[in-house]
DNA sequence: GTGAAAGCGCTAACAA
DNA sequence: TTGTTAGCGCTTTCAC
């Protein structure tokens, strides 16, 4: 291969001895090239390393693309808030690429609304689709519908492989779940009383939480000399009639040493139990810095939060779509985000990094 | 899809009554333009929010970029051959916005090797310079130079703020010995001994390393009732005759609950010992995501490691001064990293993750 | 001072 | 099936 310097279209033409207009549709398999034509260039192309100028391309073809992104509405919970300030941040940053973000938002407790939304989002016509696949069957339906006609769709926050999309972005939940385990046997060597809180409005949509669980549940069975007890708790949520005694019952068993809660507006929900009741000796173990945990986390109820930083996970999925339209760059097929452990001592340098 | 109707220098130009060129001119501060003329194309200005397409800004202006790294020779240590593994990546990625990144080594130990090396950056004449300041004289005399002829400058991984660079890329130092405090404290809930090495060839330059450890000490200080008691070694390296006796001496103290080890370099020695002494039950935290220490961290001989990320230190350090010498963004003048704690647990998922 | 015009490298429409 | 050419939005040169 040769090495020279910025080699440009008009170059390749004229060492083939053919028109921009060719290389240019050989380059990009558009057809309309005689056989003859198409040897000639591509015995130049093979000889020397052509690098495209991806911003005379952009400049050049002047398209524009429209990402639609649903996800829960922002207003229901706090961590959909951040995915969508990421999907805000991500928008401003490829706007001058010409692609634009456009938010559909669904209703986190209505399968109905999924449908409907997604409906709209179709319709909409959009390039590509990014999503958090929260209801299985709908979803599996609407990218049914994506790939038949050809729209590319990504998913971040739950991964549901069967849906084979061009990516996914997201956590090893299983693997989060024994990072939540191993957090918690550090300050109970000898093992105890752990408590699996599973505080979370739709429980039967909440197979990505299971997943959390057995990680924690598989760290413990690894150390048998450890001997912990777990139980697991499947809390509704704060409206629900038996909310309360049932957070009490199990948070005043004097045998209990830890709690790991898999959802992140649960974490703070158990942390504000367990100032109420005055318990200062549990370890709590839970998810995301929304400010509420992170006000938990400042005053020592909460020990550790994983972070599984909902605005970075959006903003990347932007990303990916952005630089598979624009610059036809192929996204790796998983994206794993790092299991972030934040303790009273490192929050500050999260939320102060500029990073993500 | 057609690109939104953006608003162009030509519309500005032709609500103005003046031409392209005179536009141009005022948006930049040029020059050679009436009075009249500058007041007509302000007025337009003050009205509209002109966004320049960035991109079409590059093609025309046509402009190459040209960025010196100054960095320890990634052959001497392991830290430093990340840092310029990310160097690497952010000149493949920034390279098709015309900006080029020109390595220049110096040696990790030799100070004169530094003014000989940065004197040669300087003589490339390059349009920005990154490089992490380790000999505090010779680098001030540098930055006086790079001043003096307007060269922007950006400092990575040690801070020096007297030096005001055009920004920072790197950690709290003191907040990052605070973490590796509070990881010790969680295996010792007890207190007990806990020892600070500083495995480091050259100590005179090691300011950063004492801020590592003030952080430490500070932590235990602040919490009384753990009855912690700290050790500090200042051991040069390896090589040095008395190393193998005055590690030896510290490791097999019966008292010894934990080492805080203050390098990247030093954390696997330090960890090598401790197998080879076979003291399982030492608590050993250190620094980096270097293989040999990713090696001891999965055996369990080391518990934690906290990461200062120097690849993406440097990405970043490359990735601003693009953005400041391409788009004329210009940088935080802080961009501290995120203290990340690594664990067993959660290692792989840093590992494989593609972000940085 | 000012405006016209020629690029930057690539795309795409349109003759031929 | 080809080659030519007119953009894309901005910069920069060069007459006037």
């Amino acid at each position: 291969m040769l090495h020279q310097k910025n080699i440009r279209i008009k170059d390749i033409a004229q060492l083939a001895n053919v028109s921009v207009g060719t290389v240019d549709r050989v380059l990009h398999n558009r057809g309309r090239v005689s056989q003859e034509a198409l040897e000639k260039v591509m015995a130049i192309l093979n000889q020397i390393d052509y690098k495209p100028n991806l911003i005379a391309r952009m400049l050049g073809s002047n398209k524009a693309y429209k990402i639609a992104a649903l996800i829960p509405n922002p207003a229901q919970d706090p961590y959909w808030q951040q995915s969508a300030t990421g999907l805000r941040q991500a928008q401003a940053e490829w706007n001058s690429y010409g692609v634009t973000v456009e938010l559909f938002l669904f209703d986190l407790y209505d399968k109905g609304s999924y449908k409907t939304v997604s409906e709209a989002a179709y319709n909409s016509r959009p390039d590509a689709i990014l999503t958090a696949p929260i209801f299985y069957q709908e979803s599996l339906a609407f990218f049914e519908l994506c790939r038949s006609s050809g729209i590319p769709y990504v998913l971040f926050n739950t991964n549901i492989p069967e849906m084979n999309p061009l990516s996914f972005i997201g956590q090893d939940l299983n693997q989060s779940g024994k990072v939540g385990a191993a957090l918690m046997h550090l300050g109970n060597q000898r093992g105890g009383l752990f408590a699996v809180l599973h505080i979370h409005e739709d429980l039967d949509n909440a197979v990505h939480l299971l997943e959390k669980e057995r990680g924690f549940r598989e760290y413990f069975l690894e150390r048998p000399e450890t001997e912990a007890e777990i139980k697991t708790l499947n809390l509704g949520g704060p409206e629900e009639p038996s909310f309360e005694e049932q957070m009490l019952n199990i948070l005043n068993d004097p045998r209990l040493k830890g709690c790991f809660v898999s959802t992140s507006k649960g974490t703070f929900i158990a942390a504000a139990f367990l100032e109420r009741i005055k318990k200062k000796d549990i370890t709590l173990v839970g998810y995301d810095m929304l400010e509420e945990n992170l006000h938990y986390l400042k005053g020592g109820v909460i020990d550790f939060l994983i972070n599984q930083n909902p605005s970075r996970q959006a903003s990347t999925g932007i990303g990916l779509l952005s630089n598979y339209l624009v610059f036809k760059k192929n996204p790796e097929l998983m994206n794993l985000f790092p299991l972030e452990i934040i303790s009273q001592q490192n929050l500050d340098s999260y939320v102060g990094s500029q990073i993500h």
